[in-house]
DNA sequence: ACTATCGTGTACTGATTAGTACACAGTACA
DNA sequence: TGTACTGTGTACTAATCAGTACACGATAGT
């Protein structure tokens, strides 16, 4: 169970092999957080951020927004706001996919977007 | 736009038309809050309570938990958790049906469940 | 008429969230 | 060799969440 903190550092200091820019110290400002603070996240001796910190991350990082607010325990909130205008609809829908395996599911995704269903 | 608080006065008023029982008092009570309270999130005064209250509130008037929840601005953590677990998978399907007219998700829910597609 | 129940006003509260500010010792490199 | 940058420890904080506790005057049923 690798947790948020330790995929944060893993990615950060990979991309640091190659690029001095991605201390911790120099993501921190340009996220916009204390060097202290994400170390501290980094190494789990806090929770994890906000959202709003943990989608700069995933900006700055090049990694994907909802896998990773996932890892913290949320669900971006643009999500959930889709949910919140149909609430049954998307409750009897996800409910229904929880149990379909991955390949199922994006089967639907894909004949609802090409749209020949 | 019906907020939650007048909402759920609006039921619980209309339950109370043929069961005495249904007082701001003997509900708060049965949902194991103090009637000052559920005085004030009925009239809006205080934000909307939390969950675990919400879902007691719509077993004792009888409504959805999910609808009650969205007027609350929440979205129950149960279907949070389903997409935490394929984070990916479930962004794309909701962003996909985020678009899409109820009827035509419906369609879908019916068809996976029958399982004949 | 009385008393049990009603809704609500006022004043607090403990827990959690999401961080900041600053100092310090270690390291790299020019 | 020094100076610029590194990661991290310590101490604090403002805001929000989710309510409680108690009192009060109004009202309804018998």
């Amino acid at each position: 169970m690798t947790s948020f903190g330790q995929f944060i550092r893993e990615q950060r200091e990979a991309l640091r092999q190659d690029d001095p820019r991605y201390s911790v110290r120099q993501v921190a400002q340009r996220i916009g957080v204390q060097p202290s603070y994400l170390s501290k996240v980094e190494r789990g001796e806090v929770a994890p951020p906000s959202e709003a910190t943990i989608s700069k991350l995933a900006v700055e990082l090049g990694e994907d927004n909802d896998v990773l607010l996932a890892m913290a325990g949320k669900v971006s909130s643009d999500l959930q706001s889709v949910i919140r205008k149909r609430p049954a609809l998307f409750a009897e829908l996800i409910r229904e996919m929880k149990n379909q395996p991955d390949h199922a599911v994006l089967r639907l995704v894909r004949e609802v977007r090409d749209g020949d269903w």
